[in-house]
DNA sequence: ACCTGAACACCGTTCAAGT
DNA sequence: ACCTGAACACCGTTCAAGT
């Protein structure tokens, strides 16, 4: 109640600031203008006051980054919703929040940069826990096992998924840098020297990111499932 | 031969400085005063010169980076080789290269989280790539399995140990707030509205994040042995 | 009640000047 | 041949002053 009053009467301010406004333009300017760009003066520029009227919103930089972070997370849970039926088998939901969670990362990669190590329990990464637990429960697993499939699941989405959003975030220069050293680098070492690298040099240079993601998701859902049969 | 000469000439100047001491000094400063403390003055300080004496031994700090994280690299190759067997079997040098990667990002966590995403093709990291091929090779599987195998293990390490360091890497007041999230915000959710999340409160408080690493690179290996079962 | 703008203590990097 | 130090264009954050 006294939260609604606040935003219609922040809404009237002059400005028109609120956090929900702030933190929609620090997606858009990171995206846009990469992740060094979201600076405090740029953030002000790009809302029309000055730098520090931010901080009458966030207590700190670090403040904007976790409510960033959890507004991606939001994205990627009602990417699930639309592309999950909800009485799906639990593993096609684990599949798909592994395909919305790299399409975050593929979206957003400088917002998902920034936060994909951090915990912080906020609203839509708490029901991100509840739905992932909700899926692998169903599995048929004891609760120590479902906890460390659920784990074992989450942290390889998080952090593949933030592997990818990290190549994605770099500026263009470094980004060239790292992804022509397959064919720059490894393709023309010497035979003698590095035989099982020049042997697979093909299948190096084109393997797709994506893929070596899904097949890792593929291996965690195949163990539990093992885990499953042998303690039934 | 020109390069030998080069070093000796460097350490006969009047500060001592080269690549060698620079980036020994680097990793020490990161480590103990934090990812932040690794700017060019501080680095300066440290050496007892100016800070911008550095532009004459590297481009810039991103030159330094790539350096600091194979010096990373060779430490885990030296702890490779010190824990598995030459002849081991490859399933086991898969396993000690997890945690040996682990120790590394515990004990480097800075260096560790600043550079696992990146793909440098320097020398401790060409090494690291030959020795993992050549025992996944072992597996008998076709060469698009087996560099499929190669990079789900690698990606999969890369990722969550660089997870494991960014938490490590972080700075005191931000690690804490994040290290008690699950017990401080998760442990007293409502029941109503997260049922599967307050039955798994123990587990979660308690699971342990490299047994988690550990637990998913045993299902990436017992995917790669079905498949090789399955194609013989 | 909210925003501004000066100020503080920092960054990475360049380049003319020194030894 | 190598290093210094001023300079440039930036950071995050605080706080007294304004409207």
């Amino acid at each position: 109640m006294t939260e609604v009053l606040c935003t219609v009467l922040r809404m009237a301010t002059r400005t028109g600031l609120s956090q929900e406004v702030i933190v929609d333009r620090a997606i858009g300017l990171a995206e846009r203008e990469g992740l060094s760009a979201l600076s405090m003066r740029r953030l002000g520029q790009e809302l029309g006051v000055d730098g520090t009227a931010f901080y009458r919103y966030f207590r700190d930089k670090d403040d904007l980054v976790l409510a960033v972070g959890d507004r991606v997370t939001r994205w990627t849970l009602d990417r699930v919703r639309e592309t999950v039926a909800a009485d799906a088998p639990w593993q096609d939901v684990l599949r798909g929040v592994a395909r919305a969670a790299w399409a975050a990362s593929t979206k957003y990669p400088a917002v998902f940069a920034m936060t994909f190590s951090r915990t912080t329990g906020q609203e839509a990464e708490r029901a991100m826990v509840e739905l992932l637990l909700g899926s692998v429960a169903k599995a048929g697993l004891s609760a120590r096992q479902t906890v460390l499939t659920y784990r074992s699941f989450a942290d390889t989405t998080l952090a593949l998924c933030g592997m990818n959003a990290s190549v994605g975030a770099m500026d263009e220069r470094v980004r060239e840098k790292d992804r022509t050293a397959w064919s720059r680098i490894y393709a023309v070492l010497p035979n003698e020297t590095y035989p099982l690298t020049r042997r697979h040099t093909d299948e190096l240079v084109g393997a797709r990111d994506e893929e070596i993601f899904l097949h890792t998701v593929e291996a965690i859902i195949a163990a539990a499932e093992a885990a499953a049969r042998a303690g039934s």
